[in-house]
RNA sequence: GGCCAAGUAGCUCAGUUGGUAGAGCAGCGGAUUGAAAAUCCGCGUGUCGGUGGUUCGAUUCCGCCCUUGGCCA
């Protein structure tokens, strides 16, 4: 039998650390972050990193791996939580992976297809070639290399077309013909998935909206100021992306002004939930917990007790 | 008490030279394969403050009333 794997998922501020920390005084586990944002040094407050001495004495793998200036990706992150579960079950203990990034669940629950690296100087290209004709000019283009693909995406979806031409010039064939074949094995884990989800919305967007008015009286403006002497950053990076550092930073070069800040702020945490949510939701297979019970760390035990006996 | 301004979507407002109204934000739903806290798509019936009048027809014009804000007493 496969050894057990914990996956807890939940929308931002569903209180996914509090449960993990709590599990982890229960349970021989390890927790496995998986988390977009969290990845980045330096960028601790507006992502909702533990503090120093909580990870002391709970380590979190998959945090502060690399530099702001750098960029992560889904695979990666399968290749990095794979290598780090292996270890954790090598020691006898149960990985617990805990998280807001649902394409990271997916990616390691369903695998990944063999596809190319991004390609920063194609990317670069395709940019140049975005802003002189606009998105929906390369989606055109993309229609004449790779129609099914084409079909399937909107024109000014920059994202998704700029990554389709990257991968149909890269390997010369539609993206379909790469998505056939799912080369990842499937990880050597019997999953027990778990998804948090609030009863009342309301009251989520209300701990958003304290815990980014936190955030803010701790120091977030502080933190993105630092940021932005310590490395070499621009607009564009996925860490200044980033919900919350988004806003300072556009409120730091003046675009806004403190109250709006905090608006943009709250509302894009709340969409960024949101979404969270709407992947909860599409998985069928993941049972659900309401995040705002009084008892929700054994509530969660109880299940994972009776799973992983 | 008098004068002035405003009352339209959850919020901020636009608009209809009279033919029952639409933006932004918020909210809701969806897509999602190496940037995913990203990127993109879809969803708007609201006694147009109330009530009388003029009119074929009033949210729009007129009277009165109510509420809010300002100025004057």
């Amino acid at each position: 039998m496969l050894p057990p794997a914990i996956l807890l998922m939940g929308p931002t501020a569903s209180g996914k650390t509090a449960v993990a920390l709590e599990l982890a005084t229960r349970l021989p586990v390890e927790i496995v972050s998986v988390d977009s944002a969290q990845v980045y040094h330096d960028m601790n407050i507006g992502t909702a990193k533990p503090n120093p001495a909580t990870l002391a004495k709970y380590p979190h793998h998959l945090i502060d791996l690399i530099s702001p200036e750098e960029s992560y990706s889904a695979a990666r992150f399968c290749a990095d939580a794979l290598r780090v579960t292996a270890d954790i079950t090598a020691r006898g203990r149960i990985p617990l992976l805990v998280g807001g990034t649902m394409l990271y669940f997916k990616a390691l629950r369903e695998g990944l297809s063999d596809l190319p690296d991004a390609d920063v100087e194609l990317r670069r290209k395709i940019d140049a070639e975005a802003a002189e004709h606009g998105w929906p000019a390369l989606h055109a283009a993309l229609a004449a290399l790779d129609p099914a693909t084409a079909a399937r995406l909107k024109p000014n979806d920059a994202q998704r077309i700029q990554r389709a031409l990257e991968v149909v010039r890269l390997t010369g064939a539609p993206l379909a013909t790469s998505y056939a074949i799912k080369s990842q094995a499937t990880p050597p884990y019997r999953f027990i998935s778990l998804g948090l989800m609030p009863g009342d919305r309301a009251v989520l967007h209300e701990r958003i909206a304290q815990r980014f008015d936190d955030m803010l009286a701790t120091g977030l403006i502080d933190e993105v100021t630092a940021l932005r002497t310590r490395y070499k950053l621009h607009a564009n990076l996925p860490s200044m992306r980033c919900v919350g550092y988004r806003q300072v930073w556009e409120y730091l070069e003046g675009h806004h002004d403190r109250t709006a800040l905090r608006e943009k702020g709250i509302a894009a945490t709340r969409q960024l939930a949101k979404r969270q949510m709407t992947w909860l939701r599409g998985m069928h297979d993941v049972p659900q917990l309401d995040c705002l019970a009084a008892d929700l760390a054994r509530r969660v035990l109880a299940v994972i007790e009776r799973e992983v006996a």
